[in-house]
DNA sequence: CATGAATGAGACTTCATTCAT
DNA sequence: CATGAATGAAGTCTCATTCAT
């Protein structure tokens, strides 16, 4: 609450130094990037990327960790503000695919980073994966729940989640590639229908 | 054209060399691997990798490219030997679920190189996304051609295509990460069943 | 000449550097320690320090320079007051030793810096040097004089005194490093028996 | 005994780089040295030096280490061969000299070392003290004889022998320092001499 | 052909020093 | 006067690649 001087400005250039660190890393993948390209996009000096984050690995993860919590977040909140399974699933997909189509230079981190988790496995990405999977058991409790209900099939509710998840991924990685020509709405409305007519009861 | 001697021995090197290779980057990623533990686990020298191949990437894109080559026929195979939509769409994922199961290695730097590509796009990737494509091409036809026998709904294709290709990719970290219990079979018959009464008529 | 109010501040915050940047010096050495160190231990900011000292080596030699002259009057001093040569030679290894025992991190420094006079010569010590060669050249005058009354053996002077001067270091040392069990005094009396009396028997 | 081949090679270059070093560090002191330099002296890429000593602190202990042991055989060995008290406390001065004369750039390091031991103590110079500490026990047993056979006066002998330790680094620093216009031979008799009759008359 | 010692470009990181507030 | 955020030069260490043996 006081200090707003200091805390301003740290605030400011801990944003752009994440910026920058987004781009150089969606743009290079972690190890190419350089901290050197970061503070030049940063507009700052090398040393100046060390008074906000000890080392590249952090900068990684505050960047990569900053958006994931968002996207937790707001997954989550629209989640519970759906009233049934079935809107619940849409708003699951719907959250996902709009902020990734907002945050692109995100998208590109994380799923790298999806990649480099299946190698290097055990390393430090303990945090990563915990979010990950935090977000997958937030829709499989949703499919469970909608199974009881006969909402949808019985089905595997943890794998489907999976699925899902993946599903929606797919549809970012097209559109980010520029192989889908359909509004974003169409695109989430086809994740949507297919995930559901392929779930659905009867 | 036999020549035996020295094609026999440069292919068991090769395919030695491929082998560490493929170990080494599944288990560490492109960047991290070195050439130095390469040439270890390949039981050679590091100078010897470069009488085989001219560089790092070279060896990388020909322990990914063998694996993807070998796949993509299995695939095209399998899939022209179904009669029905049906069977080729099951084809298709039983393919790769098997494949991959067998070939875990491959999966992961696949796996990784997908991550990689949409960063750094605009690199040497070109051939690795050819391959890509191509497998999602030969789905889209079949999609395209089930569409017009009405043997599945009216539906984007090419998207749908990419779906159950990312589908399939998500059964098969589940179970690479030991997250799924069932077994293989199971699994394809999960991502089929879930893939077919998403995209079957009525 | 009075402007008290300034002259007082700046000798306070002087003093008070000075004296963090012993502890800090005698603690990492000149290299290891920081700017940064220095300023946390002083209380004050690092650009306060160069408000003082145009650099981290001059508030070193200020540092170092400080107690140099505070131990070379002190030595004068003691050495004069003494009136037999016998009592000058007791006099001057006496003063050392106490003034190392009350101003250890003095000592560490100093005793770094000589070992650092060794490489690096040619270099701004200088003033160090000058200092230390002093030292010595007052004992030697002490041990000239005494040749001639023929109070002490007919020696080479000018040696004997770096002898001299070196003995006391080394009971300083001891007493550092906690290899004397000795009291103060005991070790003033051993180190001036050593030096008067040899350790030959008779 | 096999291996002729890489063994020699390999023993070329660590003593080609301890050689370099050991002129490099003598010159600049550890901190001020930079690996650049010492393989610009040693006449290698900065690359090569990593082949051969993990790191610049290995180099150091490396050069260090080898003379440091040398001078500790030479030393027990000489003391050893002597017959009496006396010619064993002659001996022990003789060898230190002898070999500091010969190895200055080595000296250098060493003195220097034994100034940064004091300051940053409770690092990793565990192996360096011990040596050190052994070395000042040789003599001390050597004095702690002597004392019981009378061939000198009751003393305290761990004490003493730290003194005659420094006395004959504090020759060798004059000689290295050109304040000592006597021959080698000479001013190991007059510190010889010092330690045994001390300086008093009679 | 095979080797592996040697290379040197380039990465991350530290820290003395400056300067706007 | 005092501050401490910013700077950027410089250092250590890694590793893909080369080449003499």
């Amino acid at each position: 609450m006081p200090r707003t001087k200091k805390d301003v400005v740290t605030e400011f250039r801990t944003a752009e130094i994440l910026q920058a660190a987004c781009r150089v890393f969606a743009e290079q993948g972690f190890e190419q990037a350089t901290m050197a390209e970061i503070a030049r996009v940063a507009g700052v000096a090398k040393g100046t990327l060390y008074l906000y984050y000890p080392s590249k690995q952090d900068i990684y993860w505050a960047a990569l960790g900053r958006s994931l919590l968002e996207l937790a977040a707001a997954t989550r909140s629209q989640v519970e503000s759906a009233a049934t399974a079935e809107q619940k699933v849409h708003a699951f997909i719907a959250t996902k695919l709009r902020y990734f189509e907002e945050h692109r230079d995100f998208f590109r981190i994380y799923y790298s980073e999806v990649g480099r988790a299946l190698c290097r496995h055990g390393q430090a990405a303990r945090q990563f994966d915990d979010l990950y999977l935090e977000q997958v058991k937030v829709l499989d409790q949703v499919l469970q729940h909608a199974v009881r209900r006969k909402a949808i099939r019985p089905i595997r509710t943890d794998a489907t989640a999976f699925a899902l998840f993946d599903l929606t991924r797919s549809l970012v990685t097209q559109r980010l590639r520029g192989l889908s020509r359909a509004s974003l709405d169409e695109d989430i409305e086809f994740a949507f229908d297919l995930a559901w007519k392929g779930i659905g009861h009867r």
